[in-house]
DNA sequence: TCAAAAACGCACAAAAAGGTAAGTGGCTTA
DNA sequence: TAAGCCACTTACCTTTTTGTGCGTTTTTGA
């Protein structure tokens, strides 16, 4: 109860907090460690068919420098590396899970308009 | 009980909706537009003192293309225009919620370490 | 002896995002 | 006649982000 709140200091830590979140490829890093899921850097380059080497690196440092993610290194040869979420990462799984409730629900809003299966 | 979802549409479709949140801007905007609030152009100058009037124009453009914000102009001199969420924006709210919520856990699981008032 | 394997780091280049300053339009007020 | 108001737009420039290609490390298997 010693902790105090102001919506302004709320609201400035907020935009910082969020702006780890921002990069192109961090959420979609974020959703394949979806509930407990663990990686491997190797296991992101196949799930993410896009993103370059140097991207898949930094994205993942950020998100563990900010605390998001968790890296574990076996020390062996080839080397071994796992990611998964920190517990304060976990704690982003409902947002992520309503941001995924969202995108389905464009199509309520706005159905898509490529050609319907009539003419199959 | 017509529409079919296989993971992998789901994601691909989901990875350009959450594009659309993207930019230094976009979230702060909505946050500024929650439960129903209406803003003039420039009341977000007011709200938001680090935006150039080149970003602000520009986000709300984007996010108003992507169907998130509705734009509404006045007719008359000089010009009036209101920016509010349109029903599937609304439909954001709870995830905007959950980010929020998820910013202010961070205390929870990394407590600041700014100087306590243990010297006051 | 040599290639392969995993997870990067680095330098350089291209692309995208963002900032700055000035301008536009039509009516209203001084 | 000029200035002001609001909501932008445009051109130009700087900063940041992202991509590409190559190098590194140590051990194992052919």
């Amino acid at each position: 109860m010693r902790r105090i709140y102001t919506p302004t200091s709320a609201a400035s830590g907020v935009e910082d907090v969020l702006k780890m979140l921002e990069g192109r490829w961090k959420l979609i890093i974020l959703f394949h460690l979806f509930d407990g899921n663990v990686q491997r850097y190797s296991d992101f380059e196949k799930l993410i068919p896009g993103i370059s080497q140097k991207m898949l690196a930094q994205q993942l440092r950020q998100l563990e420098a900010d605390g998001i993610v968790a890296r574990k290194v076996y020390p062996q040869v080839p080397p071994k590396v796992e990611y998964r979420l920190t517990e304060w990462g976990q704690a982003l799984c409902p947002a992520l899970d309503a941001l995924l409730k969202w995108a389905e629900q464009k199509e309520v809003f706005h159905p898509t308009e490529h050609a319907d299966d009539a003419s199959a």
